[in-house]
DNA sequence: CTGTTAGCGCCTTCAA
DNA sequence: TTGAAGGCGCTAACAG
């Protein structure tokens, strides 16, 4: 059972074949230099013994990997899981594979694996930084030895490299308006962490909103998340609906957080949308499965994906291209039944 | 900015240091025919001067990858991206990397892509093989010739290696037998293709466990899905539920096809449990979101993920351990409101 | 203890 | 139109 014969080299072809490994080399190529039958001769003795050029050999001679790596923060995510599959999509297309991983977070994971990677598994970096990532100087060492970097959607503006976001204020602006246009004047805002640029922008875009309706901004109205989960929704929509003038609608940073805020609204028995409206942000497939269904924001995570990765391929083949660009993607949003007060 | 320094290698070291490049070779390994002052000396220098192996060399050298491949038929897809998770997790630990893509349920991208990756881009292969794929020339080739391939959730028999699969079986017996208990008696199936090992497993078990409960069986009870989409679960449900003789409790072959068949229930006004009994299977997040939340069987996706690695890996590291072994995990079964008729 | 030599498989001048 | 030779960076067998 154990065949395990040796591959087929050029060295073997030549030999076969009464050539030189160079001319065997080169008529596999179809080099312009070569005779036509011998083109011909050689590749046909290739085919029928299945030859195989020796990737590991080729990619040493050329110095390239034609891997790319890329470091999301959770793999169990809709939204990277949507990025991942555009990522791969694209650079499968391009004669590229996909080196996957998680930081789950946590700076110290996110640097080790960084580190592994740019060490010669791949020509390059797709990145989306960590919770606790507020600086990069454990990628910017790898920037200025050439390998090229890419960030998307969590993003520092530590690294300067291309990086691909949505936008993420406008997404927020126009979820926000959205509930006003409903009728909704007191609306609140559980937001992400002070330190990670989507849930500031998305603060902005909420903020904005208000103010461009003349609407009340106030601090009570808005909570501040830090581990992004369903508990907090529910927890931070408790202290909201529990505090002495409660809003009518709420805004959430993110489905699952939004989730949780469903939760604690159905179980004391507030109708929604009725009484209290609710937006996430994501467009997670349970934003579909609930009950109402959630209206949210798609943030396409798939285009994200592929255009980072066109960028990183981009930066790999034409290396004085040194863009720091940010690409901003359109959001989208999506209005279902936990929003839709105004019924028609 | 653009430093782009050549990165200095044992020559450069060994030249630096008057030594001769095998020495420094074996004192950065520390080997013990060096002297200890030498591989002070030489450690010293390369920590001083960022030395960093070049990994294209060492690999090609030693005919090695450190990296894994990882297919599944979808990444998009919460089962799998939990696999995904715990294969990352385990292979990271034993310092390899995995490289993901997905065939999108295409014999075609299947063999396609399992061909790059074992062409030289991998050390072996994890692989859940699609709907399609009934035969197994793409991989068997691959096999003999001494790659590792390690089969996890959707297998085929046709390839014989290491497989990882969850004890399909037993976990719809279970479920079917919840049902029973809960005091069902006209259970339905919408199981998978007749083609697909697991589809055919979960249907058996299904059949036992009405069988030992002496409970009818009946071929108009079963229905039977091609894409497993939520829009197969609403369509066959309302053709079981406008029968002649309707099921008071219906199985489905996946959360996803569930939630089709509850958004059928709970638009023609059945009572959920109460009316009619629903269970899914897999443990989607979506399952904890619908209303009423959807009673399931969990695969531990992320403890396949990581035993088929760890198999995987133990193939690589010993080349004549010839193993087909089936590992099979068990399910859990995951009782929520969808089938809890007994209260208390 | 250290150095010399050879080679992994492929590509690419340079020379014929 | 083809061949010979050298080298990518690292490892390992063999000498000394």
């Amino acid at each position: 059972m154990m065949t395990e014969k040796r591959k087929l080299t050029l060295k073997d072809i030549a030999k076969a074949l009464g050539l030189s490994v160079s001319t065997v080399s080169r008529a596999l190529k179809a080099h312009p230099d070569i005779a036509k039958e011998t083109i011909e001769l050689v590749k046909k003795y290739a085919e029928d013994n299945h030859y195989v050029p020796n990737l590991l050999a080729v990619n040493f001679r050329k110095s390239r990997t034609y891997n790319l790596g890329l470091i999301v923060p959770e793999i169990v995510h809709h939204f990277f899981s949507t990025v991942i599959s555009g990522a791969i999509s694209e650079a499968n297309s391009q004669g590229y594979n996909i080196l996957v991983t998680q930081s789950n977070d946590l700076l110290e994971v996110e640097t080790k694996a960084s580190q592994i990677m740019l060490n010669g598994s791949v020509d390059g970096l797709l990145i989306s930084i960590s919770n606790e990532t507020t600086t990069a100087e454990h990628l910017n060492a790898y920037l200025s030895e050439g390998k090229p970097i890419v960030q998307f959607d969590k993003i520092t503006d530590h690294l300067s490299c291309p990086k691909v976001i949505v936008d993420d204020f406008e997404g927020a602006y126009q979820a926000t308006t959205h509930l006003i246009s409903q009728g909704y004047k007191r609306i609140a805002h559980i937001r992400g962490r002070k330190d990670v640029k989507n849930a500031c922008d998305r603060y902005e875009g909420y903020l904005q909103a208000l103010r461009d309706a003349n609407l009340p901004t106030s601090d009570d109205l808005v909570m501040c998340c830090s581990a992004i989960s369903e508990e907090e929704g529910y927890s931070f929509t408790a202290e909201l609906m529990e505090g002495r003038t409660p809003p009518d609608a709420i805004f959430c940073i993110t489905d699952l957080v939004a989730f949780g805020s469903l939760k604690y609204l159905k179980e004391k028995g507030y109708a929604i949308p009725d009484q209290v409206g609710l937006m996430g942000f994501s467009n997670w497939m349970i934003s579909e499965t609930t009950t109402p269904t959630l209206s949210t924001v798609n943030q396409h995570g798939y285009e994200m994906g592929r255009e980072a990765t066109k960028l990183l391929l981009q930066l790999i083949k034409d290396q004085n291209l040194n863009s720091e660009d940010t690409t901003i993607l359109k959001t989208e949003l999506i209005i279902r039944e936990s929003s839709m007060r105004q019924k028609g």
